[in-house]
RNA sequence: GGCUGCGUAGCAAAGUGGUUAUGCAGCGGCCUGCAAAGCCGUAUACAGCGGUUCGAUUCCGCUCGCAGCCUCCA
């Protein structure tokens, strides 16, 4: 029985969907004006498995995950650069899906962007302001007037009257509260527009989950996710215009990820302490970067640091390691370590006990006499994590750099040594073995007298 | 200032009102020509102070420390 901790209620509570077994789950996703960095591959691999999981129980998930291509810092970098914002956007969405690819993030179902989707919003917000919700402002922009939702506050912990004290922003004049924001912007002369019944201009950034997400799964669905720090005020007003805009509840599920850190501070672009995914990429293999993100649970803090990234990729090459040389042909499941990883993934995803089912079931295998059940149990609960999927040797004999001595050159000093070992010439062999481990190749004398080698990561 | 959440062994990270998490590193052993890998064994914990309890790392309170949101941010 899967249980999912509801940012709405502080609790973790029984996974019901709404039309079992249908399951809608909506992300918010990027904005695209700079490449992934760390903190954005969490999210995408954090509902990665999540969606996996889902589809693992039987649930039928539609997993929508919005691309935001139009915003302030958009057009700002367009500008700098010279460049039409939507050649900035496509570019940078190209990247993420490398970025994505590289991570064994599947694709969303559906990845609306918001640039297509102004005839939904534009619908929204005059739907707004015929119920009352929002207003047309002194400058022309339209506002969301926060104070005409009563619940508004709810999903983040927080009153109006709090909000209202504890303000420090500049106040707009054209808002009749300074809580309230805005749903359409008039465009400045020279900026990227569209036709609006209040003139050319662009939506503000909440409104365009509301309309997506509610265009792609319906009025109401089963879970929302995205960052920690999306559930105020972007999540909470989500809230207020889909449901103010529609008369029904909006979500069930929310679910809030954790921060990727750097010297126990958040990675954020605002503060220039990020690593993009493709500069990580340079130094750690792909699979190593998901490992360590599943490492530990999702709503944690995960702290990064090239300490945790190399036991990340020691900790799977113990898990490789024990799959080498076993083929993997059909072979039924061992039900305790599926009922263990099972009951571990029900608890709320924790992948970090999830990953303990798999070492266990490693140290087992490693010492069965009949290795193939356990070697396909590994694998397959693995699989349901992303995890595991690549083919053994060349996992153990990859690098992140490719560089270093090739295959040949390796199997020949081997050969080399075996030749010396043959003659019981023990120094030359161990001179062969140790200008080997100078270069990270590790050698390993398996029974039968054959050598296997790896890489060091 | 308001509101969240966290503080677990050398490092990382789960979890639990009484019984082994797990990975890396350490120590002892087995295996090996020696290694590597693997296996077996083993040490080091639950921020501090009170309270509840037969018993608390786990529940409650306070203190200290850290992070996050309240402003664009995953």
């Amino acid at each position: 029985m899967l249980k999912i901790y509801n940012t709405l209620t502080r609790n973790k509570e029984v996974f019901q969907p709404r039309q079992h077994p249908k399951v809608g789950m909506y992300v918010c996703g990027m904005t695209v004006y700079d490449y992934c960095h760390i903190g954005h591959a969490r999210v995408m691999v954090v509902f990665d498995t999540v969606a996996r999981y889902l589809r693992h129980l039987g649930y039928e998930l539609t997993y929508v995950r919005n691309v935001t291509d139009i915003d302030d810092k958009i057009i700002q970098r367009a500008n700098e650069r010279g460049e039409a914002f939507t050649a900035l956007t496509e570019r940078f969405i190209e990247a993420m899906h490398e970025d994505e690819r590289a991570l064994s993030v599947l694709p969303p179902d559906i990845e609306p962007r918001a640039t297509q989707s102004i005839p939904d919003i534009v619908n929204m917000i005059q739907n707004l302001i015929a119920k009352g919700y929002a207003y047309v402002g002194s400058n022309g922009d339209v506002f969301y007037a926060v104070g005409q939702f009563a619940s508004y506050g709810q999903l983040s912990g927080k009153n109006i009257e709090d909000l209202q004290a504890g303000e420090r922003v500049n106040v707009d004049q054209a808002k009749r509260d300074p809580l309230d924001f805005v749903l359409w912007k008039m465009a400045k002369p020279g900026e990227p527009s569209w036709e609006s019944p209040w003139g050319l201009g662009r939506p503000g950034w909440h409104i365009e989950c509301s309309a997506m997400s509610t265009c792609c799964l319906g009025n109401h669905f089963d879970i929302h996710g995205g960052g920690m720090d999306l559930q105020f005020p972007h999540h909470e007003n989500e809230i207020a215009q889909s449901e103010a805009s529609t008369g029904e509840t909006f979500v069930n599920y929310w679910m809030h990820n954790g921060f990727v850190r750097v010297n126990e501070e958040k990675m954020s672009k605002s503060l220039g302490n990020f690593f993009t995914v493709r500069e990580v990429l340079k130094q750690y293999r792909p699979e190593i970067i998901r490992f360590f993100i599943l490492s530990s649970h999702y709503r944690s803090p995960l702290n990064y640091s090239d300490e945790q990234l190399n036991d990340a990729g020691l900790a799977l090459t113990r898990l490789y390691t024990a799959l080498r040389g076993v083929e993997c042909s059909e072979s039924p499941l061992l039900e305790d370590y599926v009922k263990r990883f099972e009951e571990a993934m029900n608890d709320d995803f924790n992948t970090a006990v999830a990953l303990a089912v798999l070492f266990d079931l490693a140290r087992e295998l490693n010492k069965a006499e009949n290795k193939l059940p356990y070697a396909v149990t590994l694998k397959t609960l693995a699989g349901l994590l992303g995890l595991l999927q690549d083919d053994v040797e060349k996992f153990l004999k990859g690098s992140a750099s490719q560089q270093g001595l090739d295959e040949e050159a390796i199997e020949q000093l081997i050969s080399e040594r075996a030749a010396a070992k043959a003659n019981k010439q023990w120094a030359q062999a161990d001179a062969i073995r140790d200008q080997l481990k100078a270069q990270g190749i590790v050698l390993e004398d398996v029974a039968g007298g054959q050598t296997l080698w790896r890489r060091e990561n």
